[in-house]
DNA sequence: ATATATACTGATTATGTAGTCATATATCTT
DNA sequence: AAGATATATGACTACATAATCAGTATATAT
């Protein structure tokens, strides 16, 4: 007969979910808001309790801060998905929304994810989304300790999520008709003569762009380093300057005003967007499965298509 | 940001337990002893407990007793699964045995597994078999529900689990010396002329053996019918009776008391033994991974060595 | 050295849960 | 209808856990 699994005093819900919001947030303090002194002094107390009833220590100090033992993120990846598991049965017999949680690049989310949603919605389940703007590695790390259900990245790969490729989406370059009357002869025209927007960051796209204009001699004229997509697009649609955007921005705007080029020449060509998850959340819950065959169909669709 | 997982009063860890007891056990008061009045009050106050704070029925009257609703099911399942993870992991930080549960048939059990066990456990982890013995239909069902680690069954198939062939046992017929001095020429000859002796329940051995008699117009002396292949070793090792037992049995007999014949034109083939286990179960321990592993090699080294 | 941020400790209260008892209700058996 | 079996309910106690407060300890920054 199988020995009776049976729970020691000190292991509570509530004990176990104080782990896992410290282990999600890095630090007892971060988990109970920095300012509550109360609750703060509680994770503390609950913390030890169970450290206690386990008998091994699960937290220790590092600085002045704290962090996870090995058995200690044992732990709070265990229970981050049984919570998770049981808050998600808990909305399905109750009849709410069944919460999605989903990561993707900014741009992605607004101007793919976004505007197809309204077609992967099903009739016998409401879904409440979430969305997250991550880097492709900080994707990886939380679908793998699922506090992400979904992501959307160019080509990752890992042993341990499964992933479908959705198609390729090509960067373009927008460029308002207040700058320039017609289409130039070609992107690198443009980019030299127009003032340019670019993101911030360590782009693929800026750093092709660059290159380019080194290969070319040419200077060109980055008049705005924008921190979003959306803050790019804006500074296009206030005719500003041009910028690289994904060709599905196009539906931002007004087509008599902005029009768009290749940058054929000048960006190497990225990998294809693809759905990536982690195959254990997806095992928990036939709602997601379902869910995830509608998002692959939906968006591949959408990138066929580009609508 | 992802919905805060937020746990509502009157879910604890026991009255979870106390649901997956019940499911165990089919009823309150089987799961509560039956003469412990207080704990079956008890399990109807936290079922009930439990049911107010989803918001559904998890359990129904049916007839005088109880049984578990579609939702009462799910939810036992989940908590089964989340119960054993938690209990696995506390022994795991104990350094106490790692529990591992196993069914198989009962000769497989004690003349196969057993006399192997041995060779199995590794220095780095002290394990506690569980052994259970069950028909094939059984450790399935069990092995669906977690309510088991691994089976050996003869060719079981089926989505949900996974399988590895171990080898074949082939069932011989053992006769005591003291019945019959030398072997005969064939098995049906010393079926035809000795007292035998079977299993009581329909297994495929007793009817092959019972259709070969009938296909030679043979009238075999049944004079023993036994419950479990132990107790026809048993009638064996003190002469009263031949009777067919996995070739391995033969451990069991001193040789110079007891020979074997196979029983080849008589038993149709056996399917070969295979390992079975549920992949949601492996992949929540390494331990358990590298156990089947060692499992699989020690077992079909075993059977084809017939040591 | 001082200030600040973070975590730990001990004591206390409020609340929730486990455990028990007596008794009621429902279902089946005879 | 009476008895047996299984579960449900309400009232209560004992206990465990959550929540709060005041104060201490430790590391980091200035």
């Amino acid at each position: 007969m199988p020995k009776e699994v049976l729970f020691q005093k000190g292991v509570s819900m509530n004990r176990l979910q104080t782990l896992v919001r410290v282990a999600d947030k890095g630090s007892i303090s971060a988990a109970a808001g920095q300012d509550d002194l109360a609750r703060q002094s509680q994770f503390s107390h609950q913390l030890k309790d169970l450290e206690i009833s386990f008998g091994r220590k699960l937290t220790e100090r590092r600085g002045r801060t704290l962090r996870l033992t090995p058995a200690g993120n044992r732990l709070a990846t265990l229970m981050r998905e049984h919570l998770l598991a049981l808050s998600r049965f808990a909305d399905e017999v109750n009849d709410e929304a069944f919460t999605v949680r989903i990561g993707a690049g900014e741009s992605t989310l607004n101007w793919l994810l976004t505007p197809n949603l309204a077609k992967v919605d099903s009739p016998s389940l409401r879904v409440r989304w979430c969305f997250s703007t991550l880097h492709a590695e900080d994707i990886h790390e939380r679908l793998l300790d699922q506090r992400l259900d979904f992501g959307i990245v160019r080509g990752l790969q890992t042993a341990r999520l499964k992933l479908e490729k959705l198609g390729t989406l090509e960067n373009r370059l927008f460029i308002p008709l207040a700058l320039m009357p017609g289409p130039p002869s070609s992107a690198l025209e443009a980019i030299a003569s127009l003032p340019l927007a670019l993101l911030e960051d360590g782009s693929r796209t800026r750093r092709d762009i660059e290159n380019a204009c080194l290969r070319e001699s040419l200077k060109p004229h980055l008049l705005y380093e924008c921190n979003t997509a959306t803050q790019l697009a804006s500074v296009i649609a206030n005719n500003l300057a041009a910028g690289p955007l994904p060709e599905l921005a196009r539906a931002q705007f007004d087509r008599k005003k902005v029009f768009d080029i290749g940058l054929g020449g000048i960006l190497k060509k990225d990998a294809p967007l693809c759905l990536v998850w982690n195959p254990r959340t997806l095992a928990m819950s036939s709602s997601l499965e379902t869910l995830r065959q509608s998002l692959t169909k939906v968006l591949s669709t959408a990138l066929r298509t580009k609508a």
